[in-house]
DNA sequence: TTAGTAATGTTATAATATAACATTGACTTA
DNA sequence: TAAGTCAATGTTATATTATAACATTACTAA
């Protein structure tokens, strides 16, 4: 008999786990879809993307310039900025309007309009689709409007800030 | 017997509508909120809300000063600023995430979470609300993260614009 | 009155983002 | 191999969006 598959945990970025593990796994991921897609993987591309993997906390461009900085690359504006557009345009990387701050997909590689969560304690964000999200838009809205791409992000308080908070 | 109610035209703001009294009926409730809630309406807070009711296209802050300044107000950035976060915060103003800019709100008075559908050709945008959007979060994701604030905005092509792209 | 306060005015600057052009280095191909 | 091409990165300057800090005004309340 199958074993029933649990729901995915949508609340994983929030909690404890194990994040060399999740680091490794997606830029793994993320080093195959350049091979795939025939991207050129270029130091600084790495870089950009290894700095959004640290710790599920978007990072501002100009904290990637800081951190750009203190590892010897140039740190002018654009070079922040044409990495973040090139990633982004390539499915790998997210901007949170909320935040003016940019984080590593959780799905990369598949054109998709992710949903965030945005803990406003642990400056944490989870990615979390469609179908986990559970949002749907009705009909009649589809009828009167074409939409191409929606943002959607959840400002709130995580599992775990809420289980710190009760104490 | 009572007629039957049709739906909200939620495409109001995207169609020919007969705006003057569109304009006028906001203002007035506008007003009368500010009656109700013992706030003090002072000419500036009165042309603001004026200026964005024009149309149904978001302003930027800065576009508001070059207005205020042809209509003999200061026109320094805090001056605009300042304003919007009245206004915001009393819910008669949104701010578009997607456009750095502000629009009227449509449901004036109560605090609500509004999405609004931005048409990126006549750039004119419409505030739906929760039923009229069928928008709904499903379970889990409210027992994993306790919403406080949501961000929807969907960008697309409006009926109106839709219709002239066919011909 | 005068002291308090909300609103507006003013100056300066912070934070975010892009335009325009120069240089480099890899790859092509004559 | 030398010249040409092009994507990527480097550099300088500037645009756009937003806020901090303090001054003035004008109404209100002892
Ligand atoms: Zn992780
Ligand atoms: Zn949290
Ligand atoms: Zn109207
Ligand atoms: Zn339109």
């Amino acid at each position: 008999m199958k074993k029933k598959q649990t729901s995915p945990n949508i609340s994983k970025n929030f909690m404890d786990h194990n994040h060399d593990l999740c680091f490794e796994s997606a830029l793994k991921d993320f080093k195959q879809h350049f091979i795939e897609k025939e991207l050129k993987l270029t130091p600084l591309r790495l870089k950009v993307f290894q700095l959004l993997l640290k710790d599920h906390r978007p990072l501002g461009a100009y904290q990637i310039l800081d951190l750009l900085r203190k590892d010897g690359f140039s740190s002018t504006p654009p070079i922040a900025y044409r990495v973040l557009d090139f990633l982004i345009e390539h499915g790998f990387v997210h901007k949170i309007k909320k935040l003016n701050a940019f984080v590593a997909c959780s799905h990369p590689g598949n054109s998709h309009s992710p949903t965030f969560m945005i803990c406003r304690k642990c400056e944490k964000v989870a990615e979390i689709n469609e179908k986990e999200s559970g949002l749907k838009f009705n009909k009649e809205t589809s009828s009167e409007f074409k939409i191409e791409e929606a943002i959607i992000e959840l400002i709130g308080i995580c599992k775990n800030c809420t289980k710190i908070e009760v104490i």
